[in-house]
DNA sequence: CAGTGGTCTAGACCACCGT
DNA sequence: CGGTGGTCTAGACCACTGT
């Protein structure tokens, strides 16, 4: 009732597809990001919400719920739910992590450099296949304003070995594999610094004092099959990796 | 039917103020550490399951949704559900990331080098204060027999002022928040690669050529309240940041 | 006390999968 | 086709909060 009080319109249509539960939380995530619901504001309450709506009380609480998992909102026994401060929200991690560093503002691209089958077996090894497995192997590297900034060595499996050179020189690997149905992935990512070889000093154009970021990843799809090992190599010099984690 | 489906053993105590769809969540996740279920065998079905257990079929879908979000189970419609492949497990992140870097069977110690309260700019206006605001700055170093591997240096708001030394020399950071009623935190981290200073380079007895990983933390509570503000470094030899991502 | 979110029930219908 | 998970409903009771 308060006169603060955040109650979002929103549009549901049955006949759709789209679950409600879904649709819902999708117009809420609108409302809270466009700012029509500040942080701290009160937001309507789950029983009033799905009178309004004519949604039983299970339906909205999912779609709430969704929210809460991103951060958005905070709810407190006996008080209610309220939009929770910018701070908290958990960024959408959707392509900062796999389209690699952000470049702010900067004119960014990609040239590939190699693109070919081979056999690595430790690769393999970090894929769970056999040592002798045929990988593509696709090395990259990335530009802004024409200035080198990362060398990205990738090997795909088999299943994926259809990727060309010309689809990698215009969408990033992701982008692609979310083509050949791959929804999901679970990575295990290792981050390390150490001074460059010979071969990254030259292709990044630094001196041999500058340290480089060292990456290696490892992604599976969600029944645990390979997608895809990396080892990625960035210019320490102004480029960070930003994380936001969470401690329950 | 399948002679190898996965019927786990369950005890529910329906007395317990403990919620039964986490009571149940929490024996299944057992059983599948415990490797009584293996990676790829079916798992029994959720209508079977609330029979066995005299559960309605919402409560158990809950608990076994929980550990589909851990990662531990694969559900497809229309086939059913599945133990998970290890590899796409999320490691539970408590403590792997504020215990800080992993120290492989060494003996881990923490030695404070200073405790005190002081006024710092930056660090209060990461952390959402006045600038003038008077914060318990905390500087430790971390070694692993004798060596040492990494400077923690922290800044706590008023809130948290009253850890003591001899807190800090017993035990982590976190665990002392936890016990100051700090539940769940969402934290903002960076993670950069960069040559030692001066004094880095004395403390962590390196030389000047090894790169060392820098990384800057903020956390607040879901309220948005800040808890602390963290700038570490840390040896690049032999350690990295282990990470597991999601990205769906 | 009234109002909030947290849990739980007992059904229903649909979409998808392999046979 | 039968079996699975995915969605949705309309209630119920409890635990916690601030007044």
């Amino acid at each position: 009732m308060s006169s603060t009080e955040a109650v979002v319109p929103v549009a549901l249509d049955r006949a759709s597809p789209i679950p409600l539960y879904f649709q819902l939380a999708e117009q809420l995530t609108a409302a809270i990001s466009d700012g029509q619901a500040q942080p701290g504001d009160p937001f309507e309450n789950e029983v009033a919400m799905s009178e309004r709506l004519g949604l039983s009380r299970p339906t909205v609480r999912r779609a709430i719920h969704h929210l809460v998992d991103q951060g958005l909102l905070v709810r407190r026994r006996g008080l209610g739910t309220f939009v929770a401060s910018r701070r908290v929200h958990r960024r959408a991690s959707k392509g900062s992590l796999y389209e690699d560093l952000a470049i702010q503002g900067r004119d960014p691209s990609t040239s590939v450099l190699r693109h070919e089958v081979e056999i690595n077996p430790r690769a393999a090894a970090s894929l769970d296949l056999d040592k002798d497995t045929e990988l593509l192997a696709v090395v990259r590297l990335r530009l802004a304003d024409g200035e080198p900034l990362a060398i990205m060595r990738n090997w795909l499996p088999p299943r994926h070995s259809g990727i060309t050179r010309e689809q990698l020189e215009q969408r990033g690997l992701y982008a692609l594999l979310r083509d050949q149905g791959v929804g999901s992935v679970v990575a295990h990512q290792s981050i390390a610094a150490r001074l460059p070889t010979v071969e990254e000093r030259e292709l990044l154009d630094i001196s041999s004092r500058l340290p480089v970021i060292a990456v290696t990843r490892t992604a599976f799809d969600p029944s645990g099959a390979p997608v895809e090992h990396a080892e990625h190599v960035y210019r320490s010099d102004g480029y960070t990796f930003d994380l936001v984690l969470e401690e329950s």
